[in-house]
DNA sequence: TAAGGTTACGGCGATCGTAACGATC
DNA sequence: GATCGTTACGATCGCCGTAACCTTA
């Protein structure tokens, strides 16, 4: 057994048992992984895998409970590494950020900019997907931190730190009815509306204040992006509901805002990472640069 | 990095960091195990060991850290390991059990037997020590589970299970006054006491009893073993606080045995493994037998 | 026939062992 | 001088890459 035979089956894990993309995977050729993964099985005495004909369709019992111990060993591998480029260097490095567009757009800018001026020498990767698939990011190891609403709790091998609170809104055209008088689940019914996919910035709070009341919105374009929501919104396609933070003052003087803090539960966004990954010095401070930003959002909204 | 130079680093741990010793237990040369430090010290890029001349005296902080992921690492590989044994032949192989002298002698020979008739190809290693050695032998691997009675709630690392409860009881010679009449710690005091030795077998729990009521024993002689404790009452130097599991009615048809269950808090004999550890069927068997045979003390006694 | 997997063989490099050397008590 | 660690060098063995071969969609 060896380490390179464990990366081996991760590789193979993450490519669907294809010996070729394994292979490409592990700048080796393809025979060279066909032969070592015969000799790890020979080593063990009993087959990895579930084979049809020569392919491989699958891991045997056995290979499913190998490789929970292979993801440790991979894990703790990488850990060692990580911890000591971050000795040798705590300030050079690299974060890979998943996150949600109303994150990386709205919330992460300023935290991002203030870490860089004491961090010039760690590159930020951010990459925009939708939730689950962001914690698939987190799990793969494609992602160091991921940053967003929902689904991060449920998850018993990540750390979820609280990062603020947030609330719904709805925004109009300068004119709309909606822009005078109470504002109501009821009254927005009456009106299309533009929000975010399902799984998306909060959506499930939306759905469950609606159920709650026992109303049900018209929902004609859902989007992840609270931008595309509001370009529909400008040529007047109906009441956009997004994230109180996806309003800026400036550039959407032609819209109006109404918070809807009173009538859709707060939602909270979280950083999660996973339990057993290093995290590097430089990183931990990145996550405290949120939660200073988180603060200072939330005093800002106290004004 | 490779998993001989993981596997050298614990080795080296569990030799003070001598390379010689090291390398004898890897079964190489020690030149072999220098070069292999440098190689992967110079890998890292700093090094991992405190040095004083040419001689390591310490791990450095970084090494520290390494050394966490390093026995991750290990563990993971020898699950591997246990993992495709067991699923190869599961009715072979080995099981390490570490505990005291009083689980040794008075509860295990019965589901001992028991387990060997149904696993002959099993064999079983037995160590006795002190109940804190006990828990280390655990953590370094020299065991696979502990039974015993103290300190092993403690420890986040560890399972610890349930396996019968148990009482202290008074032995003393036939004839002598303790055998009539009420016993209580009152009257204990008057007579000199043998019993355990701190952190074994229940003693602490004698000791609480004690400070609750604000009682001292003249213990004037402290034992691991309850045979040496028996013999010494024979020789009627005092009298015997032990195990009410020591006594067997056969041997000890000299003594009179009488219990201090309402006296002194019932004692809870464990089963431990290491979280982190893969047991093997039989080891589970084992452990089931184990259970089976604690019921079966239980409902011996409530006979 | 293209794609995926296995087998055969030659070459290269990593790692070992021997052995000589340096330091520290 | 005994113990412990480092360095030099030749030899070996493991692993890779090329390439031919086998199987199945």
């Amino acid at each position: 057994m060896n380490l390179n035979q464990i990366e081996l089956l991760q590789a193979l894990q993450e490519n669907n048992l294809n010996l070729s993309n394994a292979a490409k995977k592990m700048n080796v050729v393809q025979s060279a992984v066909s032969r070592q993964l015969q000799l790890f099985e020979t080593e063990l005495g009993a087959p990895l895998f579930e084979r049809k004909g020569k392919k491989l369709v699958g891991f045997s019992v056995l290979g499913q409970r190998v490789m929970k111990e292979v993801a440790n060993i991979n894990q703790a591998k990488q850990n060692i590494q990580s911890i000591a480029a971050d000795f040798m260097d705590g300030d050079r490095g690299t974060i890979h950020i998943a996150t949600t567009h109303a994150q990386a757009k709205y919330f992460l800018p300023q935290p991002i900019q203030r870490f860089r001026e004491k961090y010039p020498g760690v590159s930020i990767y951010m990459q925009q997907t939708s939730p689950e698939h962001l914690i698939d990011q987190l799990h793969r190891h494609k992602a160091d931190i991921a940053i967003c609403t929902e689904k991060v709790q449920e998850d018993a091998e990540l750390v979820a730190k609280h990062c603020y609170e947030w609330h719904h809104a709805v925004v109009v055209p300068t004119g709309h009815p909606l822009c005078t008088g109470e504002i109501s689940l009821q009254r927005l019914t009456s009106y299309p509306i533009l929000t975010y996919s399902y799984g998306f910035t909060g959506r499930s709070n939306i759905e469950i204040a609606l159920q709650k009341a026992g109303l049900t919105l018209d929902v004609i374009l859902s989007a992840a992006d609270s931008d595309v929501i509001k370009t529909y919104v400008r040529s007047g396609l109906g009441v956009g509901l997004i994230t109180d933070m996806a309003y800026d003052g400036e550039v959407d003087r032609d819209l109006v805002i109404r918070s809807l803090a009173d009538i859709i539960p707060s939602s909270s966004a979280k950083i999660a990472y996973l339990r057993s990954s290093f995290l590097p010095s430089y990183t931990r401070h990145f996550i405290e640069e949120l939660i200073i930003a988180a603060e200072s959002l939330r005093n800002r909204h106290a004004c």
